[in-house]
DNA sequence: GCTTTCCTTACGGGAAACCGTAAGCCGATA
DNA sequence: TATCGGCTTACGGTTTCCCGTAAGGAAAGC
């Protein structure tokens, strides 16, 4: 009738709590939690040699470091490692994170099952999602659908994304040709990034590259 | 023996959750519980009026906006109003920020009596915070790490955060001062924005505007 | 009163960015 | 092969930015 076997990590103490508080209301069996995806993983391994596999992962995204060394360290790796170990094990991302560009990502990339943001309902948007991922469909926090919808942007190309990069990061428009060059990207021409960004700006309509930097960093595309 | 009468603000569900759940575990009555600060400046004065005043609040510090209008929106301004209503109003912070200097500037012009992070243990170091506020002393979870603040001693002011953001919003360099002026903003003068600019980028080892507004991205600056 | 000092602003030369034009390169097609 | 079209690059002129210098201007101190 319902998922049996989840899993649970998340490293913030209290929403983990609150996550293991909403799988009870629904009636679903005591779940395990880990607070490291190195356990997750771990957790993970073992059902399958037992023949009782996970029917359910609910992880966060980003794992605050600590003392403890681990090997994955982050939300992503740690879905793709489940899924490489568990292909049809079903997951749900509950985390922060609010960039449309990244959630995205999670669903095309790493083939994930629902997303609930941490926001103001979202112990009841974790149960309808859940609902929503054992009859087998997708589900993303309302509050992103609409930002999803709303993202009739101009699609940055991977060339794009480098300049902006190399230009937050510090070089200087015109010494750019010479990281292009040696990293073998073409077009590698001055006037050719110069165009790029000329359009970029256009398209986007912004005034200055400052503003491209601000916009990417909003949107987590750098 | 404990605190009796609790009231939480917090517009994360989750969160709220795991806090009401805590309560319970050290043997607190249900506590009250509001999503918006309006609400929670609302039952304080109530309870004031009902001779039954709070004995603790336990609030976030950012709360997020939606369709519902309020009055106050951040866990600072609420927490000044309830002072200014009931002065001896103990006070929690539970929240995600980690900047010291703001921690520090909540105990010292706010005068609250303790703040937990929602990190790793933040259930524990809460129950720690609810007794130790309880025996009338002030608790900080040992958790606050500033790895990345410690490295820029220097601090941005308004002024050079004010001219940053205006860049950032697509306002070319040599329009800053029109801005400025229109805003009876001082200095206004172009050379002196140029200098500042300078100086932030000499101070924080930056070669170009666009690094300096990937960085205050990152932090959070703007 | 008059310095002194600090802050702000104006100015100017040089560097970088911006942007249109035109030339060069290369693959595709007749 | 020759021609075409698209992409890339080179080259200028203009604008903006960068940055040192020096001139104003207000507050503090003698």
């Amino acid at each position: 009738m319902m998922f049996k076997k989840v899993l649970i990590a998340e490293d913030h103490e209290s929403a983990n709590i609150s996550v293991q508080k909403t799988l009870a209301d629904l009636g679903i069996p005591p779940a395990d939690y880990v607070f490291y995806c190195d356990d997750a993983l771990t957790r993970i391994q073992k059902a399958l040699k037992n023949d009782d596999p996970y029917d359910l992962l609910i992880t966060d995204l980003s794992f605050e470091e600590d003392h403890q060394q681990q090997k994955i360290s982050a939300g992503t790796e740690l879905i793709k490692a489940a899924k490489n170990m568990q292909s049809d094990l079903k997951t749900i991302v509950f985390s922060a994170e609010n960039k449309q560009v990244v959630i995205a990502a999670l669903f095309k990339e790493l083939g994930i099952n629902g997303y609930v943001r941490k926001a103001r309902n979202d112990a009841k948007e974790l149960k309808k999602a859940i609902d929503c991922v054992y009859k087998n469909k997708t589900y993303t926090s309302v509050d992103l659908r609409q930002a999803i919808k709303d993202k009739n942007s101009y699609e940055l190309t991977d060339y794009d994304i480098t300049i902006i990069s190399l230009l937050s990061k510090g070089i200087i428009q015109k010494e750019i040709p010479i990281y292009l060059q040696k990293n073998n990207i073409k077009p590698s021409g001055l006037s050719s990034v110069e165009k790029r960004f000329n359009l970029m700006r256009e398209v986007l309509e912004f005034s200055n590259n400052e503003q491209l930097i601000a916009y990417c960093k909003d949107m987590g595309i750098i």
